[in-house]
DNA sequence: TTAATATTTGGCACGCGTTCTATATTATTT
DNA sequence: AAATAATATAGAACGCGTGCCAAATATTAA
């Protein structure tokens, strides 16, 4: 095809340098005064263009959270790599990983609401997304560590995969119906892992 | 005390009448045009008062919402039940509960939505909730049909819980994450399953 | 320079949840 | 009837996510 007269479209890197900012300055937000500050309009202020210039990079607000999966789940990570530093025994290793990972969504619902409740109920763009194995990587931890355990389970990504969800769920629950008399986090938390592992 | 002059407080059935009022008339809304047409404007307009009369008997949307779970909550019992009906056998009425309620999850994002994503950050009202046995108990079920499978276990509870909120997870991944490979949402119930009830 | 094209901008608009204030209405005791 | 206290109302306001549109700006090929 023959170049054309006119502006040219966005270089690739001119794009993900503007959503890399955008994502910069809504995670300074997002940590300083939490979820609820960060707003289009304030982070247009912040970054100094106009909120509509915005929405040419992003689908909407959903989109740009996004951006901050990666940095709670790097701060998750963290926290349970610095348990696992005193832990011996692959066993021992998995069940120190899932008790932290589980107290963490629970002393943090602000992260959890982030990663696991900043939902549209339209999901046009689902091909768009970031498919980087360096955010839902995350999770991957599990996968290894059960691995430890249980080397030649045939099943080890249907565990592993039930093993997650179900501390997520397990978390889920503690943050959003905290009516119900659940019995506590870590007695669930112990119950799933036991009974996975066995 | 003595009475004093003046307008009396509201009557507790007073309170209540005009609470499932608003409730009654969010269902239908919600029934006809789905979670996003539920607004406190369109709601005070539809009951025919103020907006602002509403705040005086509800903390705010969430506090509204939440007389919405009892209807969805039922809707899926009965799911449940339709299909309790042709299976015999503890395990298997068990095993058969548990997916369809996952099921009901992934075939309803909204009313997922509805029961265990409308939470706010704050809470300060948590007593003042319905803890009424009508909404939440709905959960009992898998309680009922747990004790007919393991009749004289000690963690009853502990298990009972982790399968419901176990499954809430799964449905919840499958909702909000769906870039992830996750396996198969009946087999991660299976995996739940059989690893609780053993 | 000019023409062509892409992008950004500003402004307006809608409906939203929520709060505030001032005014009216209602139901009770004196 | 009059005073009083609880409640309901209207209306404005704030900031929100989001869409539309015309005007301005930037960047290229001719």
């Amino acid at each position: 095809m023959a170049k054309s007269a006119g502006r040219p479209t966005r270089t690739k890197a001119e794009i993900q340098e503007f959503r890399s900012k955008i994502g910069k300055h809504a995670l300074e937000i997002y940590r300083a005064e939490g979820f609820g500050a960060v707003s289009m309009r304030r982070l247009a202020k912040e970054v100094g263009c106009a909120p509509m210039t915005i929405y040419a990079h992003f689908e909407g607000k959903t989109d740009i959270l996004r951006f901050l999966w990666a940095d709670v789940l790097s701060d998750m990570s963290r926290d349970i790599e610095k348990k696992l530093k005193s832990v011996v025994g692959a066993r021992e290793r998995l069940r120190t990983a899932a008790q932290t990972f589980v107290e963490y969504w629970i002393i943090h619902p602000d992260h959890f609401r982030l990663v696991f409740m900043s939902n549209d109920v339209t999901r046009a763009d689902v091909s768009t997304f970031i498919k980087d194995e360096s955010t839902l990587a995350h999770f991957l931890i599990f996968s290894d560590l059960f691995q430890e355990v249980m080397p030649e389970d045939l099943e080890a990504e249907v565990r592993t995969d039930t093993l997650i969800s179900g501390m997520i769920g397990i978390a889920l629950c503690a943050n959003t119906i905290p009516d119900y008399p659940w019995s506590d986090a870590s007695s669930m938390t112990e119950q799933l892992l036991s009974s996975i592992i066995e």
